[in-house]
DNA sequence: TTAAAAAACGCAACACTTTTGCGTTTTCTT
DNA sequence: AAGAAAACGCAAAAGTGTTGCGTTTTTTAA
């Protein structure tokens, strides 16, 4: 797609084809993405080395960036571009994790209102972690009477 | 220590010394640890497995709670030990990451109010993160005119 | 458009974290 | 005090992520 090469020279990224799909691939997925998803995603066809490469660089030059996940695996989502750039993210936004699939969603700034933080500490970005279990995971819940 | 053991009672965990201590441990701690860090303040003597083992029996159990980290380590805090129990944890409150020294501290509830959150999503858990220099890192820095 | 430079790639090997199996020791129960 | 249950140490394995290196692809610039 043609947005996707755009992007990636904007961000400095060499066009190959394995790196236009994993953008286009962050496009589609509304929360985040594993290794191992990627993986999977490419039918086990692309090197993981190239994956984590892939993954470290688009991290670098401000495409993408780590979200938090329960079992300490890295987890990457889409940055906003127009906030992020190589070397200086910037995400004050939330993150829900689902205790049932795991999965987890950015939220955009609109649902979250953080009134006050205080402390000795000199804050530069923020995180909000919700756990619980995402709207897909519960419905389901419901319907099997669980 | 009589309160460490009448804990580990409590929440039904083996008085082993091995364990006492590192309930002792969690204690004495303002921030968090990690493996290696209790690895090394038990001077490398308890084998890892054993420590990985208690950490494992304590968080089920509702002693301790993992927190966030930059470096996708494991690193855990102790509970508020009124309002966990074995598999429900209940944790409503902050951590501050440090820039500089990589610490994880809990901020106790009164440093943070959540106004509104909404989504689809059933929120069970929060966490807030935070990060940026924390009070010790940053005077240190402003001292040495970084 | 083409040749040199830079970036990305695949493979093999490595480093580190965490888990599992198993036989032994310690703690708990009664 | 004896049997059952939990915790322990050691060795091995599984899982995640990184590094080195030679090759291929993409970019740059003449």
């Amino acid at each position: 797609m043609k947005k996707h090469k755009e992007i990636l020279s904007r961000f400095g990224i060499n066009k190959t084809q394995f790196r236009i799909a994993l953008l286009s691939l962050f496009f589609d997925c509304k929360s985040s993405l594993t290794i191992h998803e990627i993986f999977e995603r490419f039918n086990k066809k692309t090197n993981k080395v190239t994956i984590y490469r892939a993954l470290k660089s688009f991290e670098q030059k401000g495409l993408i960036h780590q979200v938090p996940d329960k079992n300490n695996l890295k987890k990457y989502s889409l940055c906003n571009l127009d906030s992020c750039s190589p070397d200086s993210h910037n995400h004050q936004h939330g993150h829900f994790i689902c205790y049932s699939c795991d999965q987890t969603f950015c939220l955009d700034d609109s649902t979250i209102k953080i009134l006050k933080t205080s402390s000795g500490h000199i804050v530069k970005n923020y995180n909000l972690i919700l756990e619980g279990y995402c709207t897909d995971c519960n419905s389901s819940q419901t319907i099997s009477q669980n």
